[in-house]
DNA sequence: CGGCTTCTTGAAAAGTATCAAATATAGTGG
DNA sequence: CCACTATATTTGATACTTTTCAAGAAGCCG
Protein backbone atom coordinates (compact mmCIF):
# COMPACT_ATOMS: atom_id res chain seq x y z
CA UNK A 1 0.00 0.00 0.00
CA UNK A 2 1.37 3.27 -1.10
CA UNK A 3 1.43 5.87 1.83
CA UNK A 4 -0.62 8.66 1.13
CA UNK A 5 0.01 12.39 2.18
CA UNK A 6 -2.71 15.02 1.91
CA UNK A 7 -2.91 18.44 1.84
CA UNK A 8 -5.11 21.05 2.36
CA UNK A 9 -6.81 23.44 -0.40
CA UNK A 10 -4.38 26.08 -0.82
CA UNK A 11 -1.67 24.31 0.43
CA UNK A 12 1.91 24.72 -1.37
CA UNK A 13 2.91 20.84 -2.65
CA UNK A 14 6.29 21.94 -3.82
CA UNK A 15 8.10 24.94 -4.79
CA UNK A 16 10.55 25.42 -8.22
CA UNK A 17 14.01 24.47 -7.95
CA UNK A 18 13.38 22.50 -5.07
CA UNK A 19 14.01 18.58 -5.56
CA UNK A 20 11.84 15.22 -4.55
CA UNK A 21 10.08 12.80 -5.90
CA UNK A 22 7.79 12.49 -8.32
CA UNK A 23 3.83 12.28 -7.51
CA UNK A 24 0.63 10.73 -8.75
CA UNK A 25 -2.42 12.97 -7.97
CA UNK A 26 -5.02 10.33 -6.07
CA UNK A 27 -7.72 12.88 -5.50
CA UNK A 28 -8.52 16.64 -5.52
CA UNK A 29 -7.77 19.27 -7.85
CA UNK A 30 -3.86 21.01 -7.79
CA UNK A 31 -2.78 24.04 -9.82
CA UNK A 32 1.02 24.24 -11.74
CA UNK A 33 2.00 28.02 -12.02
CA UNK A 34 5.54 29.38 -12.78
CA UNK A 35 6.61 32.34 -11.24
CA UNK A 36 7.64 35.31 -13.65
CA UNK A 37 10.31 37.87 -13.34
CA UNK A 38 7.34 40.17 -11.83
CA UNK A 39 7.33 37.58 -8.86
CA UNK A 40 3.62 36.84 -10.20
CA UNK A 41 2.60 33.31 -10.20
CA UNK A 42 1.52 32.63 -13.53
CA UNK A 43 -1.25 29.98 -14.05
CA UNK A 44 -0.02 26.85 -16.28
CA UNK A 45 -1.06 24.17 -16.28
CA UNK A 46 -3.89 21.68 -13.59
CA UNK A 47 -3.37 18.02 -12.38
CA UNK A 48 -6.37 16.10 -11.72
CA UNK A 49 -6.71 12.13 -9.83
CA UNK A 50 -4.61 10.15 -12.20
CA UNK A 51 -2.00 12.57 -13.64
CA UNK A 52 1.62 12.80 -12.95
CA UNK A 53 3.20 15.75 -10.71
CA UNK A 54 7.15 16.89 -11.19
CA UNK A 55 8.17 14.23 -13.53
CA UNK A 56 11.35 16.36 -14.64
CA UNK A 57 12.87 14.92 -11.33
CA UNK A 58 13.17 11.55 -12.81
CA UNK A 59 15.54 13.24 -15.27
CA UNK A 60 17.65 14.64 -13.02
CA UNK A 61 15.84 18.56 -12.96
CA UNK A 62 14.67 20.33 -9.99
CA UNK A 63 10.84 21.10 -10.07
CA UNK A 64 9.64 23.03 -12.93
CA UNK A 65 6.57 24.91 -11.20
CA UNK A 66 4.98 25.89 -7.83
CA UNK A 67 2.36 23.58 -7.02
CA UNK A 68 -0.62 23.96 -5.05
CA UNK A 69 -3.44 22.44 -3.84
CA UNK A 70 -6.35 23.74 -5.14
CA UNK A 71 -8.72 21.75 -3.28
CA UNK A 72 -7.96 19.58 -0.31
CA UNK A 73 -6.31 16.69 -2.45
CA UNK A 74 -4.36 13.33 -1.57
CA UNK A 75 -1.26 12.07 -3.86
CA UNK A 76 0.99 9.68 -3.44
CA UNK A 77 5.01 9.14 -3.89
CA UNK A 78 4.97 8.02 -7.87
CA UNK A 79 6.82 4.64 -7.55
CA UNK A 80 7.81 4.25 -10.96
CA UNK A 81 9.03 0.65 -12.16
CA UNK A 82 12.27 -0.26 -12.10
CA UNK A 83 12.20 -2.11 -15.58
CA UNK A 84 11.02 0.40 -18.34
CA UNK A 85 10.29 3.50 -16.31
CA UNK A 86 11.35 5.62 -18.54
CA UNK A 87 8.57 4.34 -20.87
CA UNK A 88 6.00 4.15 -18.08
CA UNK A 89 7.28 8.26 -17.76
CA UNK A 90 6.89 8.73 -21.32
CA UNK A 91 3.16 7.31 -21.24
CA UNK A 92 2.28 9.82 -17.88
CA UNK A 93 3.96 12.53 -20.18
CA UNK A 94 1.72 11.84 -23.42
CA UNK A 95 -1.32 11.38 -21.23
CA UNK A 96 -0.32 14.60 -19.60
CA UNK A 97 -0.10 16.51 -22.72
CA UNK A 98 -3.94 15.31 -23.12
CA UNK A 99 -4.81 17.29 -19.91
CA UNK A 100 -3.27 20.53 -21.47
CA UNK A 101 -5.72 20.36 -24.03
CA UNK A 102 -8.45 20.47 -21.68
CA UNK A 103 -6.83 23.84 -20.04
CA UNK A 104 -6.62 25.19 -23.03
CA UNK A 105 -10.34 24.57 -23.81
CA UNK A 106 -11.10 26.46 -20.72
CA UNK A 107 -9.64 29.80 -22.47
CA UNK A 108 -12.91 29.38 -25.16
CA UNK A 109 -16.24 30.78 -24.95
CA UNK A 110 -17.81 32.63 -23.19
CA UNK A 111 -17.96 33.25 -19.29
CA UNK A 112 -20.39 30.73 -19.02
CA UNK A 113 -19.20 27.78 -20.74
CA UNK A 114 -15.73 28.20 -19.21
CA UNK A 115 -16.98 28.03 -16.59
CA UNK A 116 -18.70 25.19 -16.65
CA UNK A 117 -15.84 23.51 -18.45
CA UNK A 118 -14.37 24.06 -15.00
CA UNK A 119 -16.37 22.51 -13.04
CA UNK A 120 -16.72 19.52 -15.02
CA UNK A 121 -13.54 19.20 -14.96
CA UNK A 122 -13.06 19.35 -11.18
CA UNK A 123 -16.15 17.40 -10.45
CA UNK A 124 -15.34 13.95 -9.29
CA UNK A 125 -15.70 11.46 -12.56
CA UNK A 126 -15.66 8.59 -10.85
CA UNK A 127 -19.60 8.66 -10.65
CA UNK A 128 -21.59 9.39 -13.51
CA UNK A 129 -24.64 9.36 -10.82
CA UNK A 130 -26.83 12.29 -11.37
CA UNK A 131 -26.03 13.41 -8.11
CA UNK A 132 -22.84 14.48 -6.17
CA UNK A 133 -20.59 16.97 -4.26
CA UNK A 134 -18.41 19.45 -5.94
CA UNK A 135 -15.62 21.76 -3.65
CA UNK A 136 -14.84 24.53 -5.84
CA UNK A 137 -11.60 26.67 -5.51
CA UNK A 138 -11.76 30.41 -4.32
CA UNK A 139 -13.29 32.42 -6.86
CA UNK A 140 -9.88 34.20 -7.19
CA UNK A 141 -8.44 30.86 -8.41
CA UNK A 142 -11.35 29.81 -10.64
CA UNK A 143 -10.80 33.51 -12.47
CA UNK A 144 -7.32 32.54 -12.91
CA UNK A 145 -7.47 29.53 -14.23
CA UNK A 146 -10.15 30.83 -17.14
CA UNK A 147 -8.99 34.04 -17.12
CA UNK A 148 -12.34 35.84 -16.11
CA UNK A 149 -12.91 38.37 -13.14
CA UNK A 150 -13.71 37.09 -9.72
CA UNK A 151 -16.42 39.07 -10.52
CA UNK A 152 -17.65 37.65 -13.45
CA UNK A 153 -17.28 33.95 -12.24
CA UNK A 154 -19.43 34.57 -9.06
CA UNK A 155 -22.20 35.48 -11.48
CA UNK A 156 -21.81 32.58 -13.08
CA UNK A 157 -22.08 30.16 -10.51
CA UNK A 158 -25.24 31.84 -8.99
CA UNK A 159 -26.57 31.82 -12.07
CA UNK A 160 -26.11 28.06 -12.00
CA UNK A 161 -28.12 28.56 -8.36
CA UNK A 162 -30.41 30.16 -9.31
CA UNK A 163 -31.08 27.48 -12.28
CA UNK A 164 -30.87 24.93 -9.65
CA UNK A 165 -27.92 23.29 -11.20
CA UNK A 166 -25.89 23.84 -8.28
CA UNK A 167 -26.94 23.37 -4.74
CA UNK A 168 -25.07 25.17 -1.89
CA UNK A 169 -24.14 22.59 0.74
CA UNK A 170 -25.21 24.30 4.41
CA UNK A 171 -23.22 24.19 7.57
CA UNK A 172 -23.87 25.08 10.98
CA UNK A 173 -23.75 28.74 10.31
CA UNK A 174 -24.95 28.89 6.77
CA UNK A 175 -23.53 27.80 3.43
CA UNK A 176 -20.34 26.13 3.21
CA UNK A 177 -18.13 28.27 1.19
CA UNK A 178 -17.42 27.23 -2.58
CA UNK A 179 -19.14 23.42 -1.63
CA UNK A 180 -21.84 22.75 -3.41
CA UNK A 181 -24.03 19.28 -4.88
CA UNK A 182 -24.71 19.39 -8.21
CA UNK A 183 -28.41 17.74 -8.89
CA UNK A 184 -28.39 16.34 -12.29
CA UNK A 185 -26.83 15.81 -15.57
CA UNK A 186 -27.58 19.24 -17.13
CA UNK A 187 -23.77 20.01 -16.35
CA UNK A 188 -22.37 17.60 -18.86
CA UNK A 189 -25.23 18.75 -21.15
CA UNK A 190 -23.82 22.05 -20.57
CA UNK A 191 -20.61 21.83 -20.97
CA UNK A 192 -20.47 20.33 -24.37
CA UNK B 1 22.45 14.07 -42.10
CA UNK B 2 18.61 13.46 -41.38
CA UNK B 3 16.23 13.72 -44.65
CA UNK B 4 14.21 17.16 -44.07
CA UNK B 5 10.37 17.09 -45.12
CA UNK B 6 8.56 20.14 -46.33
CA UNK B 7 5.38 20.91 -46.22
CA UNK B 8 3.61 24.38 -47.07
CA UNK B 9 1.20 26.56 -44.94
CA UNK B 10 -2.24 24.72 -44.55
CA UNK B 11 -0.52 21.15 -45.65
CA UNK B 12 -1.89 18.32 -43.86
CA UNK B 13 1.01 16.27 -42.07
CA UNK B 14 -0.74 13.65 -40.83
CA UNK B 15 -4.12 12.72 -39.23
CA UNK B 16 -5.30 11.19 -36.27
CA UNK B 17 -5.85 6.96 -36.04
CA UNK B 18 -2.71 6.88 -38.35
CA UNK B 19 0.60 5.38 -37.91
CA UNK B 20 3.74 6.70 -39.14
CA UNK B 21 7.57 7.65 -37.36
CA UNK B 22 7.77 10.47 -34.56
CA UNK B 23 8.96 13.70 -35.88
CA UNK B 24 11.05 16.64 -35.01
CA UNK B 25 10.35 20.28 -36.25
CA UNK B 26 12.91 21.93 -37.86
CA UNK B 27 11.66 25.20 -38.64
CA UNK B 28 8.15 27.10 -38.97
CA UNK B 29 4.80 26.50 -37.28
CA UNK B 30 2.75 23.68 -36.76
CA UNK B 31 -0.74 23.17 -35.47
CA UNK B 32 -2.60 19.84 -33.57
CA UNK B 33 -6.10 19.84 -32.81
CA UNK B 34 -8.25 16.88 -32.17
CA UNK B 35 -11.49 16.56 -33.87
CA UNK B 36 -14.33 16.26 -31.43
CA UNK B 37 -18.34 14.91 -32.10
CA UNK B 38 -19.27 17.06 -34.29
CA UNK B 39 -16.41 16.98 -36.80
CA UNK B 40 -14.69 20.30 -35.62
CA UNK B 41 -11.22 20.55 -35.56
CA UNK B 42 -10.59 22.10 -31.72
CA UNK B 43 -7.02 23.48 -31.56
CA UNK B 44 -5.13 21.40 -28.87
CA UNK B 45 -0.96 22.72 -29.34
CA UNK B 46 1.47 24.54 -31.15
CA UNK B 47 4.79 22.87 -32.08
CA UNK B 48 7.76 24.92 -33.09
CA UNK B 49 11.66 24.33 -34.37
CA UNK B 50 13.11 22.23 -31.84
CA UNK B 51 9.59 20.04 -30.80
CA UNK B 52 8.61 16.72 -31.09
CA UNK B 53 5.43 15.71 -33.03
CA UNK B 54 3.74 12.24 -32.63
CA UNK B 55 5.77 11.20 -29.91
CA UNK B 56 3.04 8.51 -29.06
CA UNK B 57 3.56 6.40 -31.66
CA UNK B 58 7.20 5.59 -30.07
CA UNK B 59 4.41 3.54 -27.61
CA UNK B 60 2.89 1.63 -29.97
CA UNK B 61 -0.24 4.27 -30.18
CA UNK B 62 -1.37 5.84 -33.36
CA UNK B 63 -1.52 9.69 -33.67
CA UNK B 64 -3.58 11.47 -30.90
CA UNK B 65 -3.66 15.20 -33.32
CA UNK B 66 -4.34 16.06 -36.67
CA UNK B 67 -1.27 18.01 -37.56
CA UNK B 68 -1.28 20.87 -39.91
CA UNK B 69 1.54 23.54 -41.12
CA UNK B 70 0.40 27.05 -40.33
CA UNK B 71 3.44 28.28 -42.07
CA UNK B 72 5.71 26.79 -44.35
CA UNK B 73 7.96 24.32 -42.54
CA UNK B 74 10.67 22.03 -42.55
CA UNK B 75 10.54 18.19 -40.38
CA UNK B 76 12.59 15.47 -40.02
CA UNK B 77 11.96 11.64 -38.68
CA UNK B 78 13.15 12.21 -34.71
CA UNK B 79 15.85 9.21 -34.71
CA UNK B 80 15.97 8.23 -31.17
CA UNK B 81 19.00 6.79 -29.60
CA UNK B 82 19.01 3.15 -29.51
CA UNK B 83 20.40 3.28 -25.70
CA UNK B 84 18.13 4.90 -23.16
CA UNK B 85 15.75 6.33 -25.89
CA UNK B 86 12.47 6.11 -23.66
CA UNK B 87 14.73 8.75 -21.18
CA UNK B 88 15.43 11.05 -24.17
CA UNK B 89 11.52 10.78 -24.88
CA UNK B 90 10.78 11.57 -21.62
CA UNK B 91 12.73 14.66 -21.89
CA UNK B 92 11.51 15.76 -24.84
CA UNK B 93 7.66 15.53 -23.76
CA UNK B 94 8.76 17.55 -20.25
CA UNK B 95 9.72 20.37 -22.91
CA UNK B 96 6.57 20.00 -24.84
CA UNK B 97 4.66 21.40 -21.34
CA UNK B 98 6.79 23.39 -20.81
CA UNK B 99 5.38 24.86 -24.69
CA UNK B 100 2.00 24.37 -23.66
CA UNK B 101 2.70 26.40 -20.68
CA UNK B 102 2.98 29.24 -23.73
CA UNK B 103 -0.15 28.17 -25.58
CA UNK B 104 -2.05 28.78 -22.50
CA UNK B 105 -0.89 32.19 -22.55
CA UNK B 106 -1.80 33.24 -25.60
CA UNK B 107 -5.26 32.64 -24.47
CA UNK B 108 -4.72 35.52 -21.44
CA UNK B 109 -5.10 39.26 -21.72
CA UNK B 110 -6.22 41.85 -24.78
CA UNK B 111 -6.78 40.84 -28.12
CA UNK B 112 -3.82 42.88 -28.76
CA UNK B 113 -1.49 41.32 -25.87
CA UNK B 114 -2.68 37.86 -27.41
CA UNK B 115 -1.65 38.61 -30.67
CA UNK B 116 1.93 40.07 -30.03
CA UNK B 117 2.83 36.75 -27.93
CA UNK B 118 1.85 35.02 -30.60
CA UNK B 119 3.88 36.90 -33.21
CA UNK B 120 6.37 36.33 -30.94
CA UNK B 121 6.14 32.55 -30.39
CA UNK B 122 6.00 32.08 -34.59
CA UNK B 123 8.55 34.65 -35.23
CA UNK B 124 12.05 32.97 -36.05
CA UNK B 125 13.98 32.56 -32.55
CA UNK B 126 17.11 31.92 -33.85
CA UNK B 127 18.27 35.84 -35.11
CA UNK B 128 18.14 38.01 -31.86
CA UNK B 129 18.33 41.02 -34.59
CA UNK B 130 16.59 43.78 -34.16
CA UNK B 131 14.81 43.16 -38.12
CA UNK B 132 13.93 40.13 -39.56
CA UNK B 133 10.89 38.43 -41.35
CA UNK B 134 8.02 37.42 -40.41
CA UNK B 135 5.37 34.41 -42.12
CA UNK B 136 1.82 34.87 -40.21
CA UNK B 137 -0.81 32.38 -40.69
CA UNK B 138 -3.65 32.76 -42.15
CA UNK B 139 -5.99 35.29 -40.33
CA UNK B 140 -8.32 32.12 -39.23
CA UNK B 141 -5.83 30.69 -37.90
CA UNK B 142 -4.87 32.66 -35.74
CA UNK B 143 -8.36 33.56 -34.39
CA UNK B 144 -8.82 29.90 -33.59
CA UNK B 145 -5.32 29.90 -31.65
CA UNK B 146 -5.71 33.18 -29.69
CA UNK B 147 -9.58 32.65 -28.87
CA UNK B 148 -10.59 35.86 -30.82
CA UNK B 149 -12.40 36.77 -33.76
CA UNK B 150 -10.91 37.20 -37.27
CA UNK B 151 -11.63 41.05 -37.17
CA UNK B 152 -10.26 41.47 -34.11
CA UNK B 153 -7.01 39.83 -35.29
CA UNK B 154 -6.92 41.80 -38.51
CA UNK B 155 -7.52 45.01 -36.07
CA UNK B 156 -4.56 44.26 -33.96
CA UNK B 157 -2.31 43.42 -37.19
CA UNK B 158 -3.25 46.87 -39.09
CA UNK B 159 -2.74 48.72 -35.70
CA UNK B 160 1.22 47.30 -35.76
CA UNK B 161 1.00 47.85 -39.30
CA UNK B 162 -0.04 51.89 -38.41
CA UNK B 163 2.48 52.08 -35.91
CA UNK B 164 5.13 50.72 -38.16
CA UNK B 165 6.20 47.98 -35.78
CA UNK B 166 5.09 44.94 -38.75
CA UNK B 167 5.76 46.34 -42.21
CA UNK B 168 4.41 44.52 -45.22
CA UNK B 169 6.42 42.69 -47.78
CA UNK B 170 5.93 44.22 -51.31
CA UNK B 171 5.55 41.43 -54.29
CA UNK B 172 4.91 41.76 -57.95
CA UNK B 173 1.50 43.20 -57.60
CA UNK B 174 0.90 44.66 -54.20
CA UNK B 175 1.60 43.61 -50.92
CA UNK B 176 1.89 39.49 -50.02
CA UNK B 177 -0.44 38.05 -47.97
CA UNK B 178 0.80 37.81 -43.78
CA UNK B 179 4.60 38.55 -44.91
CA UNK B 180 6.04 41.32 -42.76
CA UNK B 181 9.23 42.70 -41.89
CA UNK B 182 9.46 43.41 -38.02
CA UNK B 183 11.75 47.14 -38.10
CA UNK B 184 12.66 46.79 -34.26
CA UNK B 185 12.35 45.26 -31.32
CA UNK B 186 8.93 46.73 -29.79
CA UNK B 187 7.56 43.30 -30.44
CA UNK B 188 9.66 41.76 -28.04
CA UNK B 189 8.84 44.34 -25.49
CA UNK B 190 5.16 44.87 -26.36
CA UNK B 191 4.52 41.48 -25.64
CA UNK B 192 6.33 41.08 -22.06
C1' DC C 1 -8.35 39.22 -67.28
C1' DG C 2 -12.04 37.11 -64.40
C1' DG C 3 -13.50 34.49 -60.29
C1' DC C 4 -12.70 33.10 -55.69
C1' DT C 5 -10.99 33.46 -51.20
C1' DT C 6 -9.12 36.14 -47.63
C1' DC C 7 -8.69 40.38 -45.50
C1' DT C 8 -10.34 45.10 -44.08
C1' DT C 9 -13.42 48.48 -42.20
C1' DG C 10 -17.51 50.60 -39.99
C1' DA C 11 -21.45 50.78 -36.93
C1' DA C 12 -24.24 48.62 -33.61
C1' DA C 13 -24.90 44.99 -30.14
C1' DA C 14 -23.35 41.99 -26.67
C1' DG C 15 -20.40 40.53 -23.11
C1' DT C 16 -16.95 41.41 -19.53
C1' DA C 17 -14.20 44.29 -16.71
C1' DT C 18 -13.99 47.79 -13.38
C1' DC C 19 -15.15 50.15 -9.28
C1' DA C 20 -17.49 50.64 -5.07
C1' DA C 21 -20.14 49.00 -1.43
C1' DA C 22 -22.86 45.58 1.06
C1' DT C 23 -23.15 40.86 2.68
C1' DA C 24 -21.72 36.22 3.88
C1' DT C 25 -18.54 32.88 5.69
C1' DA C 26 -14.48 31.29 8.38
C1' DG C 27 -11.31 31.83 12.03
C1' DT C 28 -10.17 33.22 16.80
C1' DG C 29 -10.43 33.95 21.52
C1' DG C 30 -13.41 34.60 25.29
C1' DC D 1 -21.54 28.61 22.03
C1' DC D 2 -21.10 33.51 20.97
C1' DA D 3 -19.13 37.84 19.51
C1' DC D 4 -15.65 39.97 16.74
C1' DT D 5 -12.62 40.35 12.86
C1' DA D 6 -10.57 39.36 8.56
C1' DT D 7 -11.33 37.57 4.22
C1' DA D 8 -14.16 36.06 0.47
C1' DT D 9 -18.21 36.59 -2.11
C1' DT D 10 -22.13 39.08 -4.01
C1' DT D 11 -24.40 42.80 -6.33
C1' DG D 12 -25.25 47.07 -9.01
C1' DA D 13 -24.00 50.70 -12.21
C1' DT D 14 -20.99 52.15 -15.68
C1' DA D 15 -17.14 51.94 -18.99
C1' DC D 16 -14.65 49.44 -22.07
C1' DT D 17 -13.50 45.72 -25.31
C1' DT D 18 -14.70 42.45 -28.40
C1' DT D 19 -18.14 40.29 -31.31
C1' DT D 20 -21.40 40.46 -34.84
C1' DC D 21 -23.15 41.65 -39.22
C1' DA D 22 -22.63 43.66 -43.58
C1' DA D 23 -20.19 45.50 -47.38
C1' DG D 24 -16.22 46.42 -49.90
C1' DA D 25 -11.22 45.90 -51.13
C1' DA D 26 -7.11 43.32 -51.84
C1' DG D 27 -4.50 39.45 -52.99
C1' DC D 28 -4.19 34.81 -55.33
C1' DC D 29 -4.72 31.47 -59.17
C1' DG D 30 -5.69 29.60 -63.39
Amino acid sequence: MKKLMSFKAGDLIYMSGQNGPAYKVVSGTIRLSQTNRNHQALFANLAIAGDLLGAEVLLRKPYTFEVYALTDCEISVWQEPTMLWAEALAEELIKSSLRQTEVVSLRCGTAMERVLRFINLVKPSNQNLAHGNLTLPPLKETAEITDLTIETVSRCINSLRKQGILIPVQGARGNLRNQFTFSDQSLISLAA
